[in-house]
RNA sequence: GGGCCGUUAGCUCAGUUGGCAGAGCAGCUGACUCUUAAUCAGCGGGUCCGGGGUUCGAGUCCCCGACGGCCCA
């Protein structure tokens, strides 16, 4: 930790009660900023010596990134929002601005007006007339040349993290444009972007261990969403026949490169559609986010070169499983055999219901294999309460899971849409959760009271926005791509936490 | 939950067999009126993550704990 007796903050803390003796208020306000660095640099990039000349006064405000004294003139830089941009002052005719320029610290935030000019190296600078102080910085800036590279200080200082390491600035800010192209997307197809609760008293739509929490005033208790599906389903009966939301879901578990507790997800339902549907169309919404992040449809994610050109592959889950397992498994094949097989590939599986032993074997043997996009369809109806059963075998269901870099990326199905089957569903999952199992959907009723005034039949699917900018950043943890991952407190446990096994 | 690795100056990192706590950058002082990893000369800066133990002596070895990273469940 840093110590405020340390002799950097010390010596800063110095430099500001003397201004505050020569009566500059270090921690200044309301600036007019005429320019950006960026606007600056793509206006005047070319520009002719006569062009600088009578370009006129600049104003522009930011935060100083690096000083280079030299004898009676002084070189700075200033970062702004868009850019950096090459600060000059000289001691000629600058007065008291000089000296008071002459004692910014990296970190300080300025005001400055002056000229346009170059440099005789060429770079684009500004010549300055005016200084102001809008916040003294006390602390001083990690190394010009190694940066901040300490991960743990990165995820708990972030803001230090985007003052000095461009990498984790540009993450974020395409983080903002795949959030705004996503929109645009979906906004053009027709979809309408609603909010539903993110406290909810019967926590649905997936199967998540939930935060609890509490209403003092209406003295219940409620859960934060670990999905929106239900209440969203709720809006197709309602009549919006196509919608959306990004917003956080919330789930109880640990943490790891691929989960963060509180995550975004987009989740969107197209009435009228299948799940075959939505297989097109988050091909083409991925081909649309890779031209306008990043411009190709081949991209390395870590050591997997990916290639987005669709049609991507579809494996049905039982010929994934038949053929990791190399025996023809349906949904009515014996346990006991599929049991065998998988004991053989090191899958341990102890006297239980096939649905849980087909989930492990899948996820053990066949995802891990999945690197190219690839839909794996055709889920064992059990496995997914809320989806449609197929037409020609009710022991399957219409879904589909998006893998890319054997991560799971999308999840979609054509939605049940009858009350009773529901209903029935729901019952089987609440004796699940009798018998122990907290991986059981909770039983809603409104949910099925809805349904039964009719829902249309519709598709929806799921897309983790998190892991989604993992691919399209090239980033190996979810925590490079979410401002502010969840870690411990520093030094140690907070003080009262209560016990937990 | 388990295993492995890490934590030393503001930052990035060295630290030998257990024997005076180091470097670069940053900072401070001085020189330098177009520098940009500016340059040159000098100076200051440490809870070696915390606690306990072994030892004449611990950054280093042992134990416990905290936090982080990676892998596994």
């Amino acid at each position: 930790m840093n110590h405020d007796d340390n002799e950097l903050i010390r010596q800063r803390r110095e430099k500001l009660e003397a201004l505050r003796r020569s009566g500059i208020d270090p921690f200044g306000g309301r600036y007019p900023v005429t320019h950006w660095a960026r606007g600056l640099a793509e206006r005047l990039g070319g520009a002719s010596e006569e062009e600088l000349k009578g370009f006129g006064p600049v104003s522009l405000a930011g935060r100083v990134v690096a000083m280079r004294h030299h004898g009676k003139t002084c070189f700075a830089h200033l970062m702004d929002q868009t850019a950096r941009i090459q600060l000059y002052a000289r001691a000629d005719g600058l007065g008291d601005e000089y000296a008071r320029f002459v004692e910014l610290d990296a970190g300080d935030f300025i005001g400055v007006t002056g000229e346009m000019f170059r440099t005789r190296t060429g770079e684009l600078t500004v010549a300055v007339k005016t200084v102001s102080f809008l916040a003294k910085s006390l602390r001083p800036l990690p190394e010009k040349w190694h940066g901040l590279k300490d991960v743990e200080t990165r995820y708990r200082q972030r803001y230090v993290d985007l003052i000095v390491n461009t990498e984790a600035r540009e993450i974020f800010l395409m983080r903002a444009r795949l959030i705004r192209a996503m929109r645009a997307f979906l906004d053009a197809r027709g979809f309408l972007e609603v909010e539903t609760p993110m406290m909810q008293p019967i926590p649905g739509g997936a199967i998540a261990r939930p935060f609890k929490t509490h209403h003092n005033a209406l003295g219940m208790d409620l859960y934060l969403r670990i999905a929106p599906e239900l209440y969203l389903k709720r809006l197709l009966v309602g009549g919006f026949e196509r919608v959306y939301e990004i917003n956080r879901n919330f789930r109880n578990e640990g943490t790891s490169t691929l989960h963060n507790p509180e995550f975004t997800m987009l989740e969107f339902y197209q009435a009228y559609a299948d799940y075959t549907d939505l297989m097109e169309l988050t091909e083409a919404l991925f081909v649309d986010l890779a031209h306008s992040l990043r411009g190709s449809l081949a991209l390395m994610w870590g050591e997997h070169p990916l290639d987005l050109k669709p049609p991507w592959r579809r494996l049905a889950f039982f010929d994934g499983l038949s053929e990791t397992l190399g025996l023809c498994v349906t949904p009515e094949t014996d346990v006991a055999a599929v049991a065998r097989a998988a004991a053989a590939r090191g899958i341990v599986h102890d006297e239980g219901p096939a649905p849980k032993l087909w989930k492990e074997a899948f996820e053990t043997l066949v995802e891990p294999t999945l690197v190219q996009p690839t839909f794996v369809v055709d889920f064992p109806t059990e496995l997914s309460p809320l989806a449609k059963r197929k037409r020609d075998n009710p022991l399957l269901v219409d879904r589909f899971e998006l893998f890319v870099a054997q991560h799971e990326m999308a999840n979609a199905y054509s939605e049940l849409n009858d009350p009773v089957d529901q209903l029935a569903r729901f019952r089987e999952q609440a004796g699940l959760q009798a018998r122990g199992d907290d991986e059981a959907h909770w039983l809603d009723e409104d949910y099925v009271r809805a349904l039964e005034y009719g829902m249309p039949p519709a598709s929806g699917e799921g897309i983790g926005i998190d892991r989604l900018l993992m691919m399209f950043a090239n980033q190996p943890s979810i925590r490079e791509v979410i401002l502010f991952p969840l870690l411990r407190p520093e030094g140690g446990r907070a003080a009262g936490a209560g016990e937990e096994s």
